[in-house]
DNA sequence: CTGAAAGCGCTTACAG
DNA sequence: CTGAAAGCGCTTACAG
């Protein structure tokens, strides 16, 4: 029968050294020989002993914990933030702590103060909400002087955040549906009165421009105001309005891949043809977007570099120390994903 | 200027209290008064003073913290697994530690030792992987006296784990398509080899062979062996198999909402309706079985139920402080949604 | 309720 | 490297 290691102090007395030296090892600080490191690690191994992260964090100054809040897992975008922020932070040496702020209503207080109360070094707050409420979350944390980045943030921010460039994407997509010849574009549920249709419509007039083109002449909004489901049976209902146009479009850039295939679908059932009839964009790269026929062009995230931007802005302010630091706002290029849903416009 | 208050001690000082009275009132302990209670909770709300979580779980015997962890946020259903447990776990006063397990090769064994270094009083596996792999986690776990719940593990579990019933659901699924005159069924994608089609299988055989019948002559396995996506693709290719077949059947469960919507698309664009000439059961009843047209039948996890089962589970296990209990395996009864997607049978 | 003390398991600074 | 000590911020048991 083994006997258990509970504390550090029973590691020293059972390989005969200090505790300082336990200490020392297993920290990777200097002063301990690489013998002795290895002797702490392997007996570290057989009893399966880890030290209390409690007592560290009491007496030493570092926790090695991160704060990772994000409102809801409700899009497939957000999950993948996670993944890449767990494997960024914890190569780092971070162990990060996550938790959802919408899952009840005054949550988010709630799981500041747990962060406070955990002593994390920073927090990353990812799809933080709008308005006051993240803003009072922001002030609990600088109060303790917890540096925190945001990724995504869902109101522009001026300082410490990354955000990903929707309207330099449109552009870009406008471009090439430009280049193949399209001259008139229906736009699936982007409206510039809606927060996420802004960027998306700004890019889109940009290219325009850019050829001498202006948006009012060229593009067709077909959107339902008020609609609250984005997915794909709305994508539908844009299908049924588009199909009623006298002079149909061309191009179709969607607000998304959802709203894209379900458009498709109906559009498909109705006869058309993409992409000889109808070339068409969506955005997310979402699994969907592989599996539609034709498959689908679209724009990824490019999440993994939102990411590592969002963990390295993180790192950076707690290096720093400084709890009003104020960091460049990032801008991440999302990537343009070319498939079968485009072609040059019959002339 | 207000002063800044940052232990309990100081606490104790600004309100003229004893640092036994705001500890006891802080933890809702008896002893202090209504009054002193709120004299302290109004105080660290003014100066945002949050204890310390680490001079707690050092000192008290419990730290509140549960150690969560999944494999990965591949699917809704697991999201949504994680919200539930987040909510039930907060209002029972434990605070979840959650943790991906596969986001790097070997994440899990460093999972687990950040729970136990954090003195977690409980951990559950959401999704746990079959084989070894869990079963080692579990042996440290045990190894620190941290009871453990399973939610959903892949491989069958003996106790302390909660499961969701397929093999009932598709029993109950069978003898719905049954009662509505079908009985030449094709199983898309469903197969007794595969872990994930063997309960299904067995459910789909048990409807049957109560009225009598043969799922050998009944059913037809339509699948591709060895195929890895089982998404929208996979069931559109699955709907080219169907279509060879002489003698199709009138009735389709597929293994999944994702292979339904695959067929469904597949064989309307062929001409077939929905329900008129296929009947169509999907599971999973992701936000896609709504979007079809005609909008899926399908199996609902009844992720609310599991989650509540499992916490309860994890709970129990935690009061009875014995580390070796065993209590019996919880089994969930999915939920039928029925929607547009069935019919009677043409005679 | 107060007051004074012990102790949780570490890290850290210090003298050797 | 050792050894002895202090201290992180709490909770807890004890005497009043």
């Amino acid at each position: 029968m083994k006997k258990t290691i509970n504390s550090t102090a029973e590691l020293a007395r059972h390989l005969g050294l200090s505790r300082w030296a336990v200490s020392r090892a297993i920290n990777g600080h200097s002063g301990v020989s690489a013998e002795t490191v290895g002797l702490v690690q392997s007996a570290m191994q057989e009893f399966g002993f880890t030290p209390s992260a409690h007592a560290r964090g009491l007496r030493g100054r570092r926790t090695g914990a991160i704060g990772i809040c994000f409102r809801q897992l409700n899009t497939p975008i957000t999950t993948e933030k996670i993944a890449h922020v767990q494997r960024l932070l914890s190569r780092r040496g971070y162990r990060p702590l996550f938790e959802l702020t919408e899952v009840d209503a005054g949550m988010g207080v709630e799981v500041i103060n747990h962060f406070i109360s955990m002593r994390v070094e920073g927090v990353l707050l990812i799809d933080a909400p709008p308005g006051a409420e993240s803003t009072n979350w922001l002030k609990m944390l600088k109060r303790h002087n917890i540096p925190a980045a945001l990724l995504e943030p869902r109101s522009p921010a001026t300082a410490n955040a990354v955000q990903l460039d929707r309207e330099d994407a449109l552009a870009r997509v406008t471009e090439r549906l430009l280049t193949l010849g399209h001259t008139h574009f229906g736009l699936l549920g982007i409206s510039r009165e809606f927060p996420l249709g802004k960027p998306r419509y700004d890019g889109i007039a940009r290219a325009l421009s850019a050829r001498g083109l202006d948006i009012e002449r060229c593009a067709d909004i077909i959107d339902i105001p008020g609609h609250r489901h984005l997915g794909m049976r709305y994508g539908r209902e844009l299908g049924g309005k588009l199909i009623d146009k006298k002079k149909r479009p061309t191009a179709l850039i969607a607000l998304n891949d959802e709203v894209a295939a379900g458009a498709m679908w109906y559009l498909q059932k109705l006869g058309c043809n993409f992409p000889a009839d109808f070339s068409l964009f969506g955005f997310d790269n979402l699994v969907l977007s592989e599996q539609t026929s034709p498959a689908l062009c679209t724009v990824d995230h490019n999440v993994e570099a939102s990411a590592l931007a969002a963990v390295e802005m993180l790192v950076k302010l707690i290096e720093l120390g400084d709890p009003s630091a104020k960091l460049p706002v990032v801008r991440i290029e999302p990537r343009l994903i070319f498939r079968e849903s485009i072609a040059r416009v019959h002339s």
